[in-house]
Formats: structure tokens, C-alpha cells, sequence
DNA sequence: ATGGAGATAGTCT
DNA sequence: GACTATCTCCATC
């Protein structure tokens, strides 16, 4: 499992660390995991994070430590997953936007209702749905033991990053704060 | 392959 | 009361 210090760091600089490593979540009806393929980073100077205009009640947990998970429920039916990055006080964080599915294959497609691959984990309302990551993991720990954490890849592999503009959103869509793996199938876009 | 509308509820002004 | 760090379905090309 990835400790403490893994996370403490800007959120630009985490969101390409966290390619490549292994998110997995265990519940009651089996485990799931994947390799993160997908993410955009976030932090108070950025118009669109949900950080920008300070401490809410829905964004406190982003203000907190690295290292925990910051779940937020949107459009009237979607959860995403955020890895809180950097000091206390500091409000950021990085969105997994996409994965590619490892373990609980099965499980993924009874919860999401669909059978391709490429279809369980590749937008970030999708991967919380086929691991069940919901308003429950508000705040958890990822680096205590918990049933949510993350872990380095399995073997040494070598990959390119390739950096783009950032997704589904209004403001500051210029921003070139979303990475991925450049060869992966599993992306969103 | 691409695009638009609708679903649906928590959060903030 | 408006907006949303989205997805799915159905339309059309």
C-alpha cells in the first residue's frame, strides 16, 4: 500500500504520480480493482476546482491531509472520487477519471450492467459505480489499512504521459491540468 | 461516429 | 432558484 507521503504533494505533481498505480476497494461482495489510466488535478487557484472559493461544508475534506478520499455526489445522480493531495490547509486534490479494470471483473459488470471491458471504468461516475465508491468513503484514509487504498503497480512497467485539457466543465477549461496514459484503451476520451 | 436532451438531487448565492 | 469536475439513450449522419 502507498503511506503518508506519497500524497504529500502538489496536486499537479501527484495527478502523474497516481498513473500507473492500482486503486482497489474491498466490500462485502468481493473486491475490485484498477490501474488508473486518467486523472486531472485541482487546486484553491483554479477557477473550476471546487475549492476555489474557499472552505464549504461539501469540500472540507479536500482542505484536509493528502491521502484521503474526497467523494462528492453531482448532477443529481453521480459520484466521483478524488485523492486529496498536499498539506492540511491547502485545498487540493486529483480526479480519477478513468481506470482500467484488474480484479472483481464480474462484480464491475453486475454493477455497472454492462458487458465490454472498456466500458466499466472509463469516466469517473462509471468507476465509482463498478467499485462502489460512494458518499461513504467521504474523507477515509488511504493509506491506514482501510477497505479503500491504493498500491503500486505489480511490475516495473514504463509508459508515456501524455498531458491535455480538462473535461465536463465550465470555467478554466484551458487549463492543461489532465494526464493519462498514452497508450491505454480504457481512457474516457 | 457524433450530438443533443433528459434524468435528478445536493449545494451554494 | 440556478448550477453542476456526468452518463445514457436515441436521433441523425
Amino acid at each position: 500500500m502507498l503511506g503518508e507521503d506519497f500524497f504529500r504533494k502538489d496536486s499537479r505533481e501527484l495527478a502523474k504520480d497516481l498513473l500507473g498505480v492500482i486503486l482497489v476497494h474491498k466490500t462485502k461482495d468481493g473486491t475490485t480493482s484498477g490501474v488508473i489510466v486518467e486523472t486531472e488535478s485541482y487546486h484553491e487557484d483554479d477557477e473550476a476546482s471546487h475549492t476555489f472559493g474557499g472552505k464549504t461544508r461539501r469540500n472540507r475534506a479536500m482542505f484536509g491531509p493528502g491521502g484521503h478520499a474526497y467523494v462528492y455526489f453531482t448532477y443529481g445522480m453521480h459520484y466521483c472520487f478524488n485523492v486529496v493531495a498536499g498539506e492540511a490547509g491547502v485545498g487540493e486534490g486529483v480526479l480519477i477519471r478513468a481506470l482500467k479494470p484488474i480484479n472483481g471483473i464480474d462484480l464491475m459488470k453486475k454493477r455497472r450492467n454492462k458487458n465490454n471491458l472498456k466500458e466499466l471504468c472509463n469516466g469517473p461516475a462509471k468507476l465509482t459505480q463498478a467499485m462502489a465508491i460512494t458518499k461513504a468513503n467521504y474523507g477515509m484514509s488511504l493509506f491506514e489499512g482501510g477497505d479503500l487504498y491504493l498500491k503500486p503497480p505489480d511490475e516495473k512497467h514504463t509508459f508515456s504521459i501524455e498531458t491535455g485539457l480538462r473535461i465536463g466543465i465550465g470555467k478554466a477549461q484551458e487549463k492543461p491540468w489532465r494526464f493519462w496514459i498514452s497508450d491505454s484503451k480504457y481512457t474516457s476520451r
